[in-house]
DNA sequence: CGCGCAGTTGATTAGGTTCAAGGGATGTGG
DNA sequence: CCACATCCCTTGAACCTAATCAACTGCGCG
């Protein structure tokens, strides 16, 4: 067994789950091991909570297939979408280091898997092994980037320089080569995307319409767009 | 010399100012005297530029007086304001941990002093104190919130909410008690605070008119506001 | 195949931008 | 310490983008 990438024993399996995430891409080989035989996994069915506003969450939770979206609920009711997570993206890290609650829901939009790490044993592996703390600066870091980007957006452009700023960003993430373009699957329904740009539904709605009449975009039901002149997006 | 807190020499005077530093406080006594004597200090005169977007800084600056602003341009000309960062605060860290560029500008609003930990030295503390990487995280993760918090608002509030948010910020950071409520030492011009929130010097002039007219605030001049009804500021 | 939810489209309104001009504060030099 | 020049702020009016309200359509799922 030893030696072998993938036995097919729950340890191997978490092995390779361990050896895909950003945050453990420092470890050897066997130092993954360790990581491994703390992880414990679980499988969230589409539209489930897997995480309350206010929850004390206890776990770090890497994706491992599926997406989920990060959100929050104004007073008012109004939802403000912060983060698409997939493959290999984490939340929960707030509440592992310091006593703080979670500030956000977290939703799965498909069936997604997820391996997790509990508090502790985040807490020991940090310790014993600085580099994962400077993965995970780095990895939050790169987050911290998103979202200025995204105050950026969201104080200087139009809906519709938007709209276009996040199809390129679903394209390169969820995108697949097609002949004509680029074949994009939506997490999002509309008024999700409109969630998350703040904006609403039926602007969306329209400014989704102008791109189609403008033969930069063609949607494919609701859940496809198939972008055709990706530098017609350019912000 | 040892044994008292500040014998005035430029080691002591530096580990007074890496003690208040929160990505430090984890530290002993005689931990803090080894950071400290990796020290650089500077000074900013108002309207220097600390840093520029593109710029392959190789350090970690600390503020430890001054209040100084982080801001990007688009491509049309439009500044937006990402932070203001006063005593505590620190930048500069993206760039000593991966081979990233500076994404933004900082500007000196005000004579700032600062600490500057270079390169090889952070990563050489970063290994040798993992407690010094969790501190990096938790204020990584308090600045993640907050531009979480700013996409939220400008998302889902209209620009009356936007500045009686920003305003109460303002107070809780730069506020002193007055007789008739909190005298605010605003950091920015009006045009910074629309560059801030994401709308225009002249609506930001409207709504504190309006809000003076409603005699929740006070302007004192233009760089001063007296906030007489905080609680008619929330949000 | 039909029901229900999501998306589209239209008409109206409102909040905020833009353009334009006037007023006041700040700080510098005499 | 006052006068002046400059920059910033304020105020007004017209315009425009996007929100809202409302009705209709059609996709997608059972």
């Amino acid at each position: 067994m030893s030696g072998q990438t993938d036995c097919g024993c729950d340890n191997c399996h978490n092995k390779m789950c361990v050896s895909r995430v950003p945050i453990f891409n420092g470890l050897e080989t066997d130092e993954l091991r360790k990581v491994a035989a703390l992880i414990m996994k679980r499988k969230y069915a589409k539209g489930e909570f897997m995480s309350l506003e206010g929850d004390p969450t206890d776990h770090l939770v890497i994706i491992e297939t599926g997406r989920v979206k990060v959100f929050r609920y104004t007073p008012e009711g109004k939802e403000q979408i912060l983060y698409i997570f997939s493959k290999g993206d984490f939340f929960g890290e707030k509440n592992l280091l310091s006593d703080r609650k979670s500030t956000y829901d977290v939703e799965a939009l498909e069936d997604t898997d997820v391996c997790m790490i509990g508090r502790n044993e985040f807490q020991m592996l940090l310790r014993e092994y600085p580099v994962i703390g400077i993965k995970v600066i780095q990895e939050l870091s790169g987050r911290l980037e998103n979202v200025e980007n995204a105050v950026q957006s969201m104080g200087t452009k139009d809906v519709e320089s938007r709209i276009s700023g996040i199809l390129l960003d679903f394209a390169g993430k969820y995108g697949k080569q097609h002949p004509r373009g680029i074949l994009v699957d939506l997490p999002l329904s509309r008024e999700g995307i409109a969630n998350f740009i703040g904006t609403t539904r039926e602007t969306v709605s329209r400014k989704l319409g102008l791109l189609q009449d403008e033969g930069v975009i063609e949607m494919i039901g609701n859940k496809k767009i198939l972008v055709l002149k990706k530098d017609s997006l350019k912000i």
